[in-house]
DNA sequence: CGACTTTGACCTGCGC
DNA sequence: GCGCAGGTCAAAGTCG
């Protein structure tokens, strides 16, 4: 009897079978939850609701109710029991599959999220990629553009200095640093002493004076074509660019081509007129097949008394236990002096890489914190540099050269050439995030370059500056990021044995850019830049002569990629 | 002995 | 005009 109607209670139940619910279950939970984890966690849930059961009450309350029964009917009633769990386990398995329901839907619902921030992500990575390879077709266009006027300017005066007066202006000789250096380098070829460090011809007298129009165009081309294809000196010729274009500038905007030229400068153009020391002077450094001492002039002194040559300054503040930033360049010093309110005394140094270089440095400790170290510097240099110095060069001059432009209020056509120069090869350096400060209020116009400082920092003390003075003579972009980033700090903290990063350091990381500029996968990219933290790391840790500062520039170089890859994969 | 550094004197510009 | 401060010169000293 009690098996009848617990067989009748089973068909009746029939389709609640737990059995064809489990598997439905299982089978639901294979096919759409294998990604989620909800199989189990739908199994956790019915387990869940099966230990929470409310049915248990109920079922302990029957067992109470039978108590009293006889074993026949005990038997029926454990069956009803039974019957009752089952019915129970329907109706957990009824809310655990509209759980399971859920859950799927929820699923498909942030799959389709996820695909959506995937096309959005897509777009945008190829946005960024479009973006950087325009710029940096715009960049190449604007140097060519650049290089092309300056030639034609070049052109002009060299076609005026024909007709007007035969000398060709100092300031001119000095303006037109990259035409030198062509005539350098063409001159080179047919030099009989090519072993000098630095040709002859760049002392000697500019040919402009018999120089016909086509051939200063000639010279032109070649500039441009020398400044694609060499690498050290044209480098050179570009850092300076922001200056000479300023000096340009001044030039014409002064008219002072005849006042420069009774400075005593020309001389340098004529060879006629120069006095007896100052060619005897030349002709040994050109003859000296290494080396060059000091031997100030007529010639220098003018130099240095032509403020022009020396207009903006550009500091750079590391923190270093050397004595003095080596940046690459030599130099011999020539002064020390007590400044007022700093108990360190100042260090003044020239560059004795060229006779008559007009490039000053000074060098002083911070009163505050003795640890940090103020360097100065002052010109531009007029010669070729060498590998280690060209970073660092490079940097001081752009830098210098944005100040310049920025300070000024002309709108020549130069001036902005200049600053644009200066910004870009600020940007290039510094991957966008050189961030100078520049102050007008001191004599000279000059422009800091903080490498001890975090952004963050000189963000603050900028708007205490500017809260407090009111005024905008002092405003900045806060420093270099070195700071807080290990590998700079390091590099900046470890001057003892100071770093050399050679040039192809910079050139292959350059490289590494360019090709993933076109393109290139991102394994290509990955592989350049790995060249060249490579090439880098292996030039620091070789060559004992470079600046903490690049290193301190080029780690952020390094880590703003790194960041950028990191963040696109 | 040459190259480099040190250091006092000198020059120059600027503010009062 | 004077004083001050920054910058430079050049003789003397130092070092390799």
């Amino acid at each position: 009897m009690a098996h009848k109607v617990s067989s009748e209670t089973l068909q009746l139940l029939q389709p609640f079978k737990i059995g064809t619910g489990e598997s439905q279950f299982v089978g639901l939970c294979t096919s759409q939850a294998k990604t989620t984890h909800q199989f189990l966690q739908g199994n956790e849930v019915r387990s869940s609701l099966k230990r929470r059961s409310p049915c248990d009450h109920d079922r302990s309350a029957v067992k109470r109710k039978s108590g009293s029964a006889s074993s026949s009917s005990e038997r029926s009633s454990a069956d009803d029991l039974e019957l009752e769990d089952e019915f129970d386990a329907q109706k957990q398995l009824e809310k655990t599959k509209t759980e399971v329901e859920r859950m799927v839907h929820e699923n498909q619902k942030m799959r389709r999220m996820l695909s959506v921030m995937a096309e959005e992500y897509s777009l945008l990575k190829q946005h960024l990629h479009h973006t950087a390879v325009t710029r940096k077709q715009e960049h190449e266009a604007r140097i060519i553009t650049q290089t092309s006027e300056r030639a034609e300017r070049v052109d002009d005066r060299l076609f005026q200095a024909t007709l007007g007066p035969q000398r060709l202006s100092p300031r001119k000789s000095y303006t037109t640093l990259s035409t030198s250096t062509t005539s350098r380098s063409s001159e080179r070829s047919r030099s009989p002493t090519p072993t000098a460090p630095i040709s002859s011809s760049f002392y000697q007298p500019t040919q402009a004076a018999g120089e016909s129009e086509k051939q200063s165009k000639a010279k032109s081309s070649e500039l441009n074509q020398e400044q694609s294809s060499r690498t050290g000196e044209n480098i050179m010729v570009a850092e300076t660019m922001p200056l000479q274009a300023l000096r340009e500038a001044d030039a014409e905007k002064e008219g002072s081509l005849q006042r420069v030229a009774s400075s005593g400068f020309q001389e340098s153009s004529t060879p006629e007129t120069r006095p007896d020391s100052d060619h005897e002077a030349n002709k040994n450094y050109a003859s000296e097949p290494s080396g060059w001492s000091w031997q100030p002039t007529k010639r220098m002194k003018s130099v240095l008394q032509d403020t022009s040559v020396r207009t903006a300054r550009v500091s750079v503040r590391t923190r270093t236990d050397a004595p003095t930033m080596a940046d690459g360049c030599q130099w011999r010093k020539y002064g020390q002096k007590l400044a007022k309110g700093n108990p360190c005394p100042r260090s003044y140094y020239r560059c004795t890489v060229a006779p008559d270089c007009p490039v000053r440095k000074q060098v002083q400790r911070c009163a505050e914190d003795r640890s940090v170290l103020t360097t100065t510097y002052q010109g531009a240099h007029n010669h070729p540099l060498p590998a280690a110095a060209v970073a660092m060069a490079s940097t001081t001059s752009a830098a210098a050269g944005m100040l310049l432009m920025s300070s000024s209020t002309s709108s020549d056509r130069a001036r902005s050439e200049a600053l644009k120069h200066g910004i870009e090869n600020l940007a290039t350096f510094n991957n966008q995030t050189s961030l100078p400060i520049i102050s007008a209020s001191t004599p000279c116009p000059s422009v800091m370059l903080d490498l001890t400082r975090s952004f963050q920092n000189e963000c603050n003390s900028a708007a205490a500056a500017v809260k407090a003075n009111g005024s905008a003579s002092r405003f900045s972009f806060a420093s270099f990021r070195s700071q807080g980033h290990p590998f700079s700090e390091a590099a900046v903290a470890a001057e003892k044995p100071s770093f050399q990063l050679n040039h192809s350091a910079f050139v292959g990381y350059s490289q590494g850019q360019a090709a993933a500029a076109n393109g290139s996968e991102k394994a290509a990219r990955s592989v350049e830049l790995a060249q060249s933290v490579t090439e880098a790391t292996a030039a620091i840790t070789s060559d004992p002569k470079f600046t903490a500062a690049v290193a301190a520039v080029v780690a952020s170089i390094i880590s703003s990629e790194s960041l950028g890859q990191m963040i696109i994969s």
